[in-house]
DNA sequence: GTCTATAATCTGATAGAC
DNA sequence: GTCTATCAGATTATAGAC
């Protein structure tokens, strides 16, 4: 089919950022050229700059959307003893992100690409996350649930570990994602139990 | 001073590589230009091909290094109980890792600017590497020490957890290198730990 | 909204003088 | 071993026609 000249504003825009997100997932923001976005979209290179000011925002807001977007699902972060806060973080978590591979890799790798300003905006997004299971943490402490003796440390290496998933795992593989789901909530439940060595 | 000119073998091959390292972990392969290096190296473009065939080599070099590096390590893996066997590995992967945060930064977010062979070959080095863990986490389980459904999974997300250390420690921070193995191994001994709930 | 054409610059890598 | 000069092509972004 030959390639046709017209308006299509409201399908352009959406596919320059699927293909960008894919692009850059794929082979890094700085190896990925706007002609390329272009071409996979089927229009030239110029007409990306309808959909976005520069190569910059494309990605910038890429990082932002994924990170309101996780920060928009309700998750009932209070409610009901803490331990079974934790075990729906750790579940959520792992689901959320297996199913947005793309999104959570750039989120990662693409962070020094960002300019200072957008990169500022991102960590904080970053951050108020991260106070959700910090938060988790202090609480089941209070109770008396949990032994751990730095909840921010605590924090930080639960979220490595869960995000880490994403590293390996694939649909269809020896594992279903329930049982991995399983696997990783016994190892978070132990880690964080009062200890009775 | 002014730039001389004439030979530097021996001074300027490892200084090509320090450079390369640091502006690779800085700005990330794709984004480095060989004119970059060059310049901070002190030397023209032309001249760092007397200590690379390529720029691909460069970045495979310093990821192979990485790696055997880590793998020349020793570790006395198979002495001992199992739980000071992991207990050792616990120290020993954080203390190492955080030591060298650029070369551990590069052999994560630069995987996919490799050749097909030369990702092949660093990925066979990094399997080495986890199966020292999983062969630890199996012993345990075997001498009932451990209570690990899935050696392989905690062991992937036994390293994910503690190579994320290098993502927020930093020297001279809230806490010591020291403190920090103290709080990651409790986390460790207790998620493997036979279960008593 | 998309096109073509282009500005201005950068890229990895090589050749040959010294 | 390093230099200068260069090849052949890529880059982001813009201008103006349609």
């Amino acid at each position: 089919m030959a390639r046709t000249t017209g308006s299509h504003a409201g399908i352009t825009g959406p596919k320059v950022r699927q293909t960008a997100l894919k692009l850059f997932a794929q082979d890094g923001y700085a190896a990925v050229s706007m002609r390329r976005i272009a071409g996979q979209v089927g229009v030239q290179a110029g007409a990306l700059y309808n959909y976005t000011p520069d190569k910059q925002s494309l990605l910038f807001e890429l990082m932002r959307d994924h990170m309101t977007d996780l920060l928009d699902q309700p998750v009932e972060d209070g409610d009901g003893p803490p331990l079974e806060q934790l075990e729906r973080f750790v579940s959520f978590h792992i689901r959320y992100h297996a199913d947005r591979p793309d999104e959570v890799f750039i989120a990662y790798m693409e962070l020094r690409n960002l300019t200072p300003e957008n990169f500022a905006e991102i960590e904080k997004l970053r951050r108020q996350y991260e106070d959700r299971l910090e938060a988790i943490l202090r609480r089941g402490v209070e109770a008396g649930d949990f032994g751990v003796a730095d909840p921010k440390i605590v924090t930080l290496a639960i979220i490595a570990m869960l995000t880490g998933v994403n590293t390996w795992f694939r649909e269809g593989g020896r594992l279903s994602l329930d049982e991995v789901v399983a696997q990783y909530w016994d190892m978070v439940r132990k880690a964080v139990a009062a200890d009775r060595r």
